[in-house]
DNA sequence: TCGATACATCGACAGATGTCAATACGTATG
DNA sequence: CATACGTATTGACATCTGTCGATGTATCGA
């Protein structure tokens, strides 16, 4: 499985569509869930929670293993795929890689559950 | 595996836990993620997307089977795990099962996202 | 150059998930 | 009561997912 595009953030129609608001076709309804099915595990969430609480806004994979409590690989594949689905950046810097939440994404996903 | 509760719904603290502001416990990430996993799916959001647009914003499975292109069963199990997460309710009349979409739980999803 | 550090990838595994055919259940209709 | 109809449940299956230990890779410091 390779790292795929952002989905919500790079689509010019992702914008305005919403979930109560027409019918979804299927492509629709495959992008937005996509971005959803990211948001539906709780150490994402604490994930996004945490460096969006972080100092600068960003966080390194090592600020966010211990107070996860989870092992260094699965923060890191979980990182990963938030950044796939664009509600997250990572950015190298030296030995570290800092993680950003996007928050356009955030609200684009929050408007897609409005009417 | 029993039906459970709506999440959201019922939670009084539910309604001003966001993503993003302050560090979510384990359990509020639980809660929140419980719905976004119900909305991590193609087929749901086409669903609710379905039973939003219909006459009187309600409808039955048999509204539900050919639109959605899946057996009967699958939409009964898909319906049922949107009753739990609280994003649909389900009112039996006659031999026909009618569904609703919950808007306020999709409002508080949405509202979850913001900052 | 060597060792330590931060992170990603790989391989493996248990458990969850989406799907269907078959079947059971409840309700209306004859 | 018997039959048909709309749904739910069961059982089965392939696939996806979350997790870890082990290992690979790149970067910094001595």
């Amino acid at each position: 499985m390779t790292t795929q595009l952002p989905l919500l953030a790079t689509d010019a129609t992702a914008c305005c569509s919403r979930v109560t608001s027409g019918i979804l076709d299927v492509a629709e309804a495959e992008r937005i869930s996509a971005t959803f099915k990211a948001l539906g595990d709780p150490t994402r969430l604490r994930l996004l929670s945490l460096i969006a609480a972080s100092e600068g806004g960003e966080a390194c994979i090592c600020d966010l293993t211990e107070p996860v409590g989870l092992s260094q690989p699965t923060v890191s594949h979980h990182m990963r795929l938030l950044v796939d689905a664009g509600l997250a950046t990572r950015e190298q810097r030296g030995r570290w890689a800092y993680y950003r939440v996007v928050s356009e994404a955030l609200h684009a996903a929050s408007r897609a559950l409005q009417d």
